[in-house]
This record gives C-alpha cells, structure tokens and sequence, in this order.
RNA sequence: CGGGGUGUAGCUCAGUCAGGCUAGAGCGCACGGUUCGGGACCGUGAGGUCGGCGGUUCGAAUCCGCCCACCCCGACCA
C-alpha cells in the first residue's frame, strides 16, 4: 500500500476526547474515527489489524474443535423473554420493531439463540460435546461507553457456546476454552491473568475473567503475591476477623453528634478507629416477580411503549456494616436474592423513614435490615441513634438489635488477607480481554433444550458460554505494545511487515529503487506499506514510528550512493545497512520470521 | 440515571466574566517558491449555520430559558 493513497491520515494532535494511549494512538494512527458515543468506524488500517485478530481467535477456536457459524444481529424479541433477559437486560437492549410491529432486538449476546437453534437440530448425547461459535457485531446501550474502544455499544464478539451431556464434558469444554484463550492472548502479546469473576447477570457457576492489568482498567482486581490468587473484587474472598469480640459488652449511651455525619467524621471526634464503628447504607432492592417473569411481553405490546417495571418488585433495604468497610454490591445482591441494588438517593433514604447521618438498625423498624457477618461477634460500637445529631456508644448485636438477613456482603480492599495463605492483597485494576462461563443447565431448561442420553432419557444440555470482544483486544494490543512515539505491533498483528520510508521520493534514482523494492517485496508475498509522499524525513520517520510496523527500511540519496538500503526494526534503537541488491530478499525472510517480543 | 465538564474552521484552542462593526491564532489543506535524516521556511489562498431552538436588546459567539451532543467520575459489561 502507499501511503499516499491510504484511506485515513495521521494525526499530529489528537482530539481531546482520548486519554487512554491506546484511544490516542488510534485516532492519531487514523485507524479508528468516532461515529457516536460508543459506535465507531474502523478505517482500512484498523479493519487490517482487526482482521488479523479475528483469524487467530478462528484459528485457535477451530483448533478446539470450535465449528464457525453466523447468528442474524436482528433477534425477535420472544427469543430473550424466553429466558426472562427481555426484562434482565431490559436496559441495555437496543430494540426496533418492523413495520408490522414485531417487535425485535439488535443482539446483545446469544445464547438463547444458539440454545434455541441446538434445541432444533441436536436430539442424541451422540452428537454432544458440540462447540459452536461466531465472530459477529453485538450491540448494548451502555449508559456510559468508554475509553475509545474499551467500552462500546456497537462491537465485534467472539461467543462460543458449548453443548456437553454432563457437568464433567462442562469442565472439559471449559478447560479447552481456558487454553485457547491463554494462546489467543499470548499471540496477540496481551499479557493477561485469569481472575475469578463475578456471573452477574449472565448466571451461572464458575467463570474466569481474563484481565489486562493497567491503570486504565475499569474492574478491580485482588491478587495474592504469595499464593497466587486472583479474584475480581465483586466476589474476592478474604480474611474476615472482629476486632472486638473478646470485650464484655457495655450500657449503651446516647451522645451529641451535631454535624457529624460521615464516619470518618465520627470516628475522629470520637477518638476511635472507624473500625469501632457501624456504619449504615441504604439500597433499593429489586426482585423479580416470579409470576409475571415468564410469558410476559406477549400482552402490553403496543408499539414503542416499554413495559417499565412490569414483573418486579421494589424493597427498601437498610444495610449495616463495620465502619472500615465497604458494601459489596454483588454479594448484597446475592444475599437478599435480589435482581438488583441500587444505592438510595438521599430523598428515597428520607421517605423511607431513614434519619441519614444518624441512622441505626437500632430501633428501626419498616425495612429490612442486612448486617455484614461481623458484625455479630463485635462489641461496643458506634451507631446512630435514629435521631438527628445522636449516636449511640457501645452498641451490640443481638441485645440491641438483630438483622432479618446476615451475611458477608463486605467489599475485598487493598492489603486484605488472602483466605488461602493470610498475605495481604495488591489490589489492581485491569481491563477484561475475554471471559469464560460454566453456564449450567439454565438456558437450556428455560428454551427445552434437551437431548436423549444412553438410558434414553431426557436431559437439559450443560452449557458453557465464551466471549472475546475483538475492539477491546484491539485496544488492549495498543495499550501493552506501545512507547512514547507510537504503536509496536506484534508480528502476527501487524497489518504490513514492512515499511518502506523514501527521503526525497521527488529525485527520480530514489522514486525507481523505492518502487522496485516494493514492487520485489510484494512478489515475496511480503505486506509492506510505502511511503512514497512528498513530505520531509522528519515527517516520515515519526510517522513510521506512530503507525508502527515491524521493520522500517530507508532509501534516501544519502544511502542509494553507497548502494545500500536501511533497516531498523522497530523495536531497535539503530539501523543497519545492507545491500541494495539484497534488501528484498534480506527483509523478505527478516519479516517471515516470527521474532520475540520486546 | 446521579455528579462534574465541554461544544467557536478538518484538529488544538483564544475570544464569553464586563454584548458593538468584515469572528481570530497555530497546525492541517490548496497553489507557487526555497528546503530536505527526526513533525522545515517564505508568500498567496480556500475553509466557520460560533451545537440547536426560542427570548432579551438598536445590536448576541458573549446575557436568559429550553433542548441536543460529546467527555470524565459513579451504578452495569466483552
């Protein structure tokens, strides 16, 4: 390709939108332009990188015995209200209805479909395990897109679902799916850690999420130097132990806490650790109402109205905690059997009857109360009075209130010990590459997705389910393989191997062995790009740097006079001269080589 | 959805607080010339519904109201 026909030019100065390097570099690498909010173009550049992403994740799917298909973007909407997602997912579906008025979802994942099509075509245990899997454009309305291409609402998606007769072929086709991904992202040069994860909506068992640790990551993970462990912090486990439990148990007092309101502003007035204290939250729970989950979307069907709230239930919760600790939304959400929390604004939290600042369990009454499981064994703590400005010293458990729910519901911090070996936890963040997920048997039950097993009964397929967001892969390529002038493609990834840089392409001597070593390097079967502007080498080089191939050759007045070619890696600080006569050849095997990453 | 911020040329931004005549700069772009090994220089030129609608005013990029878009922090996910 010549660069000055290439669809998409370098940017000097990057839109003030991108702060993530990796966002920074594809918009100054003109790879990728912004559409909307979350909805990009890739230009041909970015669409070369893409592609050769999309093969080795194909590759090494097929490699598993993964059988590529294609499932339609448009889903009819009865497909996802078959397992209740309609309303699980309600905010995040794009919806849009035909002229008829059917109504439709643009697909925002697949397995009801991929369960709904097994269910039609798979009778026997015989044709189980099955792995089917597509590369195909997903679309979410995400509140909030993010950092270029981390987070959007238009994407590309790798899902696999795997079909097994029983919990054992689960834990082969998730074992299978672990390593391929390990090779996908070791191909690609994203070094990645598997963490265990959260199911979230998704349900389900066990699942891994595989993070690139950065600071621009949006998850928080916990490691464990020691032993290893690694766990999102929605669901990391970890040394939970009272402070207090050996104290004897004092008279309450009632104080004077005017303007105090925080616990920190508590616990400093006070004089005491915010350990010594209770600390109260207030959440809106939703459940799901199990009479109306299922069936529901086939009446109240008129056009463009979205059934709001239909088939859920609110509850105010009032949750109590240690006051050096914070609420885990996750394990809250499981505790109370909720489809959802939300923390409650301070208008909600007032007509709930709760007296923010000075809230208690204590005497409280019209809501359900969840305290952390620690909170039992301490003693003599520090908690509202219920009333403006009061606090009360030396509240226990069980004498002075109880809950309606115990539980851990305590968020894993930095420096928490790890359950297994007691070393204190780094907490990173990290962006998630992929994930896996033993899916069970849910979506298959809720679709009749079933198969005759070797007694000749029926059974539900045991599912497990397997993403990589190919944008996010991208931008995580970027993020791991890049320096202050610009992107360092991996060889695999790389869109062309070889970057030719003419100085002064105008002089015809330098114009006729520039085009010849195209020409000979595209006969080698070699990628290269050409730089066959009229721009000055300054130019050049920053921009050979920016876009980041492999290997840079130079041919400028300077070298053709000695009739030499230059070479210089991207990876290294100098160049080197060689032949003219052997540049082709010489670059031709130096790019088909696979050398190690930097 | 809550909190914060930004919308002026393709990009980066000034001008808005204290309303005033043909709305500016740098980069980029076009043309001509001089240059040529790490984002050169000179000259000429094209390019703008000042996010949109409404209002106040003799006069609005500037003041007021409503709306929209985008970014960042949270709640959610590949």
């Amino acid at each position: 390709m010549r660069l000055s026909q290439l669809f998409g030019k370098t940017l000097r100065q990057v839109p003030a939108e991108a702060e993530t390097p990796s966002h920074r570099l594809l918009l100054r690498a003109g790879m990728v332009q912004q559409v909307a909010a979350g909805v990009y173009a890739y230009m041909p550049l970015g669409w070369a990188v893409f592609r050769k992403i999309e093969r080795i994740i194909r590759e090494e799917m097929d490699r598993e015995g993964g059988q590529e298909m294609m499932m339609p973007s448009i889903v009819p909407i009865e497909v996802y209200q078959q397992s209740g997602r309609d309303q699980t997912m309600k905010d995040i579906l794009f919806r849009l209805s035909d002229g008829r008025g059917r109504e439709f979802a643009l697909g925002p994942t697949h397995e009801e479909l991929f369960t709904e099509v097994f269910k039609r075509n798979v009778r026997s245990y015989r044709d189980l395990p099955l792995l089917a899997y597509q590369i195909a454009p997903k679309f979410r309305d995400e509140p909030r897109p993010r950092g270029g291409l981390i987070r959007l609402r238009q994407f590309w998606m790798k899902d696999l679902y795997s079909f097994d007769a029983d919990w054992e072929g689960l834990d082969i086709s998730y074992r299978k799916m672990y390593d391929a991904y390990q090779r996908i992202f070791d191909r690609c040069a994203v070094p990645t850690v598997p963490v265990l994860a959260d199911s979230g909506a998704m349900g389900g068992k066990d699942t891994h999420q595989f993070m690139y640790v950065t600071e621009y990551g949006e998850d928080n993970c916990l490691f464990c130097p020691n032993c290893g462990y690694a766990a999102d912090a929605e669901v990391a486990a970890f040394v939970k132990e009272p402070a207090y439990s050996s104290e004897e148990a004092k008279p309450a007092e009632e104080i004077d806490t005017p303007g105090l309101y925080t616990i920190q502003a508590l616990a400093q007035n006070l004089g005491v650790p915010e350990s010594r204290t209770c600390k109260a939250v207030f959440y809106q729970a939703t459940y799901a109402d199990g009479t109306e989950s299922k069936n529901q979307g086939t009446r109240n069907k008129e056009r463009g109205t979205r059934s709001e709230g239909q088939g859920t239930r609110a509850e105010a919760v009032f949750v109590a905690i240690r006051g050096d600790m914070d609420v885990n939304e996750s394990k809250l959400r499981k505790a109370l059997g909720a489809v959802d929390v939300t923390y409650m604004s301070e208008e909600d939290a007032q007509q709930a009857g709760f007296v923010a600042g000075s809230a208690s369990a204590v005497g409280l009454a019209g809501a359900r109360i969840v305290a952390d499981d620690l909170l039992p064994l301490e003693h003599n703590l520090v908690a509202g009075a219920n009333k403006p400005d009061k606090h009360l010293l030396n509240v226990n458990y069980q004498r002075d209130w109880t809950a309606d729910v115990v539980a851990d519901i305590a968020l894993a911090k930095e420096g928490y010990r790890c359950l297994n070996c007691r070393t204190p936890m780094d907490l990173k963040r990290g962006i998630e590459m992929g994930q896996v997920f033993k899916l069970g048997t849910r979506y298959a039950e809720d679709i009749g997705a079933v198969f005759q097993d070797q007694e000749g009964k029926q059974r539900p397929a045991v599912m497990g389910s397997y993403g990589i967001g190919l944008e996010r892969l991208l931008a995580g390529v970027i993020e791991a393989n890049h320096d202050e002038s610009g992107i360092i493609w991996p060889h695999e990834l790389a869109p062309y191997k070889v970057h030719i840089v003419a100085i002064q392409p105008e002089k015809p001597e330098v114009a006729q062995a520039a085009d010849r070593l195209y020409e000979e390097l595209q006969s080698l079967g070699v990628e290269v790009l050409y730089d066959d502007r009229e721009e000055t080498p300054g130019v050049k080089f920053n921009d050979a740097d920016l876009l980041g191939m492999p290997l840079r050759t130079t041919l400028s007045p300077r070298n053709l006079s000695s009739g030499s070619a230059e070479v210089k890696a991207r990876t290294e600080a100098q160049s080197r001269l060689i032949p003219l006569a052997e540049a082709a050849a010489a670059l031709a095997n130096e790019a088909q080589q696979s050398p190690e990453r930097v």
